[in-house]
DNA sequence: ATAAGGCCCTGACCGC
DNA sequence: TGCGGTCAGGGCCTTA
């Protein structure tokens, strides 16, 4: 699952590979994908694009265009981008192709269908609601504690609420909550402060060496596994303490790990560390 | 205002 | 081998 590191990767990966480079044409084979404009207005304006400026905001991709417009990519659970020299054959989980004025393409791939591409020219439009980023000034305890404040719910719920924090999903935030030594399901506002404190750092240390081992490759479909543009896998999940590690010994304290359900979401945690 | 549940999708997995 | 049923999961929407 694409959550903020595997987005930063991707980012990353992609600028080289599409800086400069230009549309000159696009086919949609699952309209749905198409989030804005309508698919003929997208078609057309996607025409005579070239590719300029690059970024991220939460697990969103801005990729941008020399008319000002930005193409925002959300890969949700299974989407891909995929670059290639050479006109491809679409597969089955091809749903949107451009083809590129030196003879390359663009495939979009995705398996569950749940990703989104919007074109806009005011990003703010598909973006007005993200919290702030882990990694800006603005991200710090007091904000975090404002945000947490009067919240009832579970805080593992909180972190992946993207209002709170743009970014963290169900990997990091179980890490997050492991390596703060916070139980997930700890209604947030019983937070103390320097909880909160701990669980702040935890999340940026937690995101960051992410981003530097290219995210979580897991699974066991090539589909569904997430890897970066070229196919590689990240390398991040061979340093997760508790994610998918149901039953095995916490490298903490070597009480098993369990699994329980918080908010709909499948969550990973040590009762003994995490209190 | 927050909180909880449904929805979109389909590959993987399980039991028979 | 095949079939039906269940699950996972991000973000948005609806309902309480």
């Amino acid at each position: 699952m694409p959550e903020l590191p595997e987005v930063e990767t991707y980012v990353r990966d992609l600028t080289p590979l599409l800086h400069n480079r230009t549309v000159t044409g696009v086919t949609v084979f699952w309209p749905r994908i198409i989030a804005l404009p309508t698919v003929d207005e997208f078609i057309q304006a996607m025409i005579g694009q070239r590719f300029t400026s690059f970024g991220r905001r939460g697990k969103y991709m801005l990729l941008g265009l020399a008319s000002g417009d930005t193409l925002i990519v959300h890969l949700r659970m299974t989407g891909r981008v995929t670059v290639y020299a050479q006109p491809v054959v679409a597969d089955k989980h091809t749903h949107v192709v451009l083809d590129l004025a030196d003879g390359g393409q663009i495939h979009y791939q995705d398996s569950r269908k749940f990703g989104r591409l919007w074109l806009v020219a005011n990003t703010t439009t598909v973006l007005h609601k993200l919290g702030e980023e882990p990694f800006a000034a603005a991200f710090d305890v007091d904000y975090f504690a404002a945000k947490v404040a009067g919240r009832t719910s579970p805080i593992k719920a909180l972190l992946l609420d993207q209002a709170v924090v743009a970014g963290v999903g169900n990997i990091y935030a179980d890490e997050s909550l492991f390596r703060a030594g916070i139980h997930p399901t700890r209604a947030s506002n019983s937070l103390t402060r320097e909880e909160l404190t701990r669980l702040h750092s935890a999340i940026q240390s937690v995101l960051g060496q992410a981003i530097d081992r290219h995210g979580s490759s897991l699974g066991h479909s090539s589909i569904q596994n997430y890897t970066r543009p070229g196919g590689e896998a990240g390398e991040f999940q061979g340093e997760h303490k508790v994610f998918q590690r149901t039953g095995k010994p916490c490298m903490h304290c070597g009480q098993p790990i369990e699994r329980i359900v918080v908010t709909q979401r499948s969550t990973h945690f040590c009762s003994t560390c995490q209190r």
